[in-house]
DNA sequence: CACTTCCGATAGTGGGACTATCTATCATGG
DNA sequence: CCATGATAGATAGTCCCACTATCGGAAGTG
């Protein structure tokens, strides 16, 4: 096909395709002609990867690139992919200080062990997770930051689910993409669903030892 | 405290706390005279709040705004804090279309009440988990969808620990504060520690039935 | 052969989050 | 008491990002 229909069958507008050729996140087409190019149904699905990263993640067009040359190195191994889904984490900003972050590293590598999992102290997952611990411990969250293991019960639940569902799928094309649109969009899901638990579990606590009130958000 | 000492002991730009006063983000100071104006801790703690917000959360100023807002409202009680924090959830754009979310809508009702959880059908966090949903299925990401009990399970176990902070929490002055940093962050923090399980299941899995990398991601 | 579509390049747009400047005050220390 | 410097408020400018528009030349299409 060539760059029209592709853009219809997307709902991606000509231009923005020819800037995503541009940028580099879709591969250029089958050239025929010096002013001709064929697109076939990979770049149809690349596209809606690309919108996915982009709308759902919320992730910068750089940041997508970088998870899709990821995607497309010629060692595709499963555990390259979920490397490269690691990339994706990054929405922290550096907010709490150096010596801050030093001791919330110390205390994740703790954290690590007391769950016994095999992760080495220079994975950047232990760093964004340090980052975070140090903008919860500045901001005098303390409650949270020891309830830490709790979370991360959770956070090994479900990942267990989400190492089962890549253990069962056969290495099949578009399984590098499904690992990737798991992490991200899994990442949207569970906030979605915190919030949905979070409601249920507010509602039970406050019509019982409050002013029942009918309400549950709306 | 002058504007000025508020900027150094926030580490924010005068400029950018003059701006973010003219956005609603900052309550004024107490005026002295025509170009005076005093402002206080509660000041420094609510610019951290807002710090926090855009770097860490990465929520955009006009939706903080409307968080802060919901948080001074006169009637701040938790129940209706934890709405508030509902807000914050926003960062799914419309993707799917409309079918697939009327579908998808059905699907998390029929979740909520297998899980048990109370909540009514017009909540936003039953809209915004829908969207994803729809995502998710649109995308072909089926089996994911089919082990959403798994991680709605979880998600019931992080907010029932959610909950039980806030229940503990006297109902100080700060309270709303940590609720809504509780969710933004702790969303962060989940997003990390899922990382950081996955690192240890993948390296766990593919250490067993594949050749042993050493590496599991940096 | 008229007409549409395409490629590639370059330039422009609009929104968001600041950032700079300017004027008219006011504060303060010598 | 006055020079120096900070401040409030207003307005305009900047920078980045994700597009979007236009254009020239070339190729497909009925």
């Amino acid at each position: 096909m060539r760059v029209g229909e592709l853009s219809s069958l997307s709902g991606v507008p000509t231009p923005t395709i020819k800037y995503y050729l541009r940028e580099g996140l879709l591969p250029p087409g089958e050239r025929t002609s010096r002013n001709q190019a064929h697109y076939d149904d990979r770049h149809l699905r690349r596209l809606r990867l690309i919108r996915a990263l982009l709308d759902v993640g919320g992730l910068s067009v750089a940041v997508a690139r970088d998870v899709i040359a990821a995607l497309d190195s010629p060692d595709t191994g499963t555990h390259k992919v979920l490397g490269a889904a690691q990339q994706t984490v990054i929405r922290t900003a550096a907010y709490c200080d150096d010596d801050a972050r030093e001791d919330a590293t110390a205390e994740v590598l703790d954290l690590v062990r007391r769950q016994g999992w095999k992760v080495t102290a220079d994975s950047p997952s232990v760093a964004a997770t340090a980052e975070v611990l140090g903008a919860l411990r500045q901001l005098g969250l303390h409650e949270f930051v020891d309830r830490l293991d709790d979370y991360a019960r959770a956070a090994d639940a479900i990942a267990a689910t989400d190492l089962d569902l890549v253990r069962r799928r056969p290495d099949a094309d578009g399984m590098a993409e499904a690992v990737i649109l798991g992490n991200i969009l899994g990442d949207a899901l569970l906030v979605a669903l915190r919030r949905l638990a979070q409601v249920h579990h507010s509602a039970e606590l406050f019509t019982d030892d409050r002013a029942p009130q009918a309400d549950p958000h709306g």
